[in-house]
DNA sequence: TCATGTTTTCGACCAATGTCTAATGGGTGT
DNA sequence: ACACCCATTAGACATTGGTCGAAAACATGA
């Protein structure tokens, strides 16, 4: 990491964001910026998995906070966790500073809210690619000390397994066991012995609490 | 599509919205996808009203949901009772029928979620262009208890008896029927029957999607 | 190559959840 | 008083959920 200052070209960048506009806006962006840049997409936290999982030499994880497949934070920790090395930057309209402390609490290399000027992202993204963690400047630490109990459910929450984490976000969206089996194309047996692991690593004792530590994670927006 | 060509002249659209990226990626999509188009931008609703005034021939308005100055519908109703002549689109995160249905019944000329693809937005745009009025296909009743929107489900919400509210309250801090029955001094028989009179109340089919819908209203309430 | 640990998979067994039918009892209006 | 509605209660039964043990599939290093 410390020899990017001369590798400028041909970094490899991923994009989660489920709206088409703000991925291709946000390749071009940088594209105009900087030189050569190899994007990757994702409309869906399934197919950002399989990206990284494909390119774990990738350069920077751009990810958008609400995304088709996970809620909240949930993703952001399992990515920490399961690829160290790669920095994780949270793009998300919301502002609210903390909900942005508590991303970068998570392991979020960056914050960047969608608000912000072109210019803006483009350095701030530069900026972390040389290794920066970058916030907006309203965010200094004076804010409530991180909750405990949040950052302890982010370390049980980060063990799950690929597999267990996808079951996790489906028995979050109350789902039988049997339609996850069949979405996942596997055994309802398998299902079970998945949901049994989660709760295991969760220390929950049945799926309707394994569903309320996995929304304690979530961001809540206030939706006029 | 073909025949638009003829009057795609010198369109005058106003793009209101606090991304900059956004605003310029919508730009781009429609300058690249249709002749010559003047743009204006605003990033607040304050902005937008000055650019209004001076604008009256403008053919359209692409106006985000949540802009700083304005809550909601406001600056919609505001707009369209303001301007009747010019066509107004929401573009918003939101894809929430209710809310699309609302911004339709307060006289929004369209619709348009963030999330669809391109080319899906131009052609959008387009249309509104010629005069129609454009939204998403409704996903009506596909998925029951899924897309029921917050003001239905606190409507059903107040249907429950003070039993049943009471059950559903502690459904949602994950306890089993037997803990609750043992609770309330009731047998474990009555907790399942309410807690079916809930579901079928709630609209939803088991107690995940119980706890899922109460904890979309925030519903508190005090522990005994 | 082999050994080792992890992840994913599954079947069988028991516990928890949800459905159905029905009885009891408290209100309300006529 | 009566009839009626509906919340509340409950037992029998079907479905779903969760535990246990274990076999594959996979990765990783000696």
């Amino acid at each position: 990491m410390a020899n990017r200052l001369i590798a400028l070209q041909t970094e490899k960048v991923i994009v989660a964001d489920d709206h088409p506009l703000f991925r291709t806006a946000i390749k071009e962006a940088l594209q105009a910026s900087q030189g050569e840049t190899t994007f990757l997409e994702a409309n869906s936290f399934e197919s950002l998995q399989l990206l990284v999982d494909d390119n774990q030499d990738v350069d920077l994880v751009l990810l958008d906070l609400h995304m088709p497949g996970v809620s909240g934070f949930a993703g952001l920790v399992y990515l920490c966790k399961r690829y160290p090395s790669v920095p994780v930057v949270i793009i998300s309209a919301n502002e609210d500073p903390v909900v942005i402390q508590r991303a970068l609490d998570h392991g979020a290399a960056g914050f960047i809210p969608k608000s912000s000027d072109i210019k803006t992202i483009t350095s701030a993204i530069n900026d972390i690619l040389m290794g920066e963690i970058w916030a907006p400047v309203s965010t200094q630490s004076n804010l409530p000390g991180k909750n405990v109990s949040e950052l302890a459910l982010a370390e049980r929450m980060s063990q799950l397994t690929p597999q267990q984490f996808k079951v996790l976000m489906m028995v979050s969206q109350g789902l039988l066991n049997k339609q996850i089996a069949y979405d996942m194309g596997i055994s309802e047996a398998t299902v079970k012995a998945h949901v049994t692991a989660i709760m295991n690593k969760l220390g929950v004792s049945n799926r309707t609490q394994a569903v309320l530590a996995a929304s304690k994670l979530d961001v809540m927006l206030p939706v006029a």
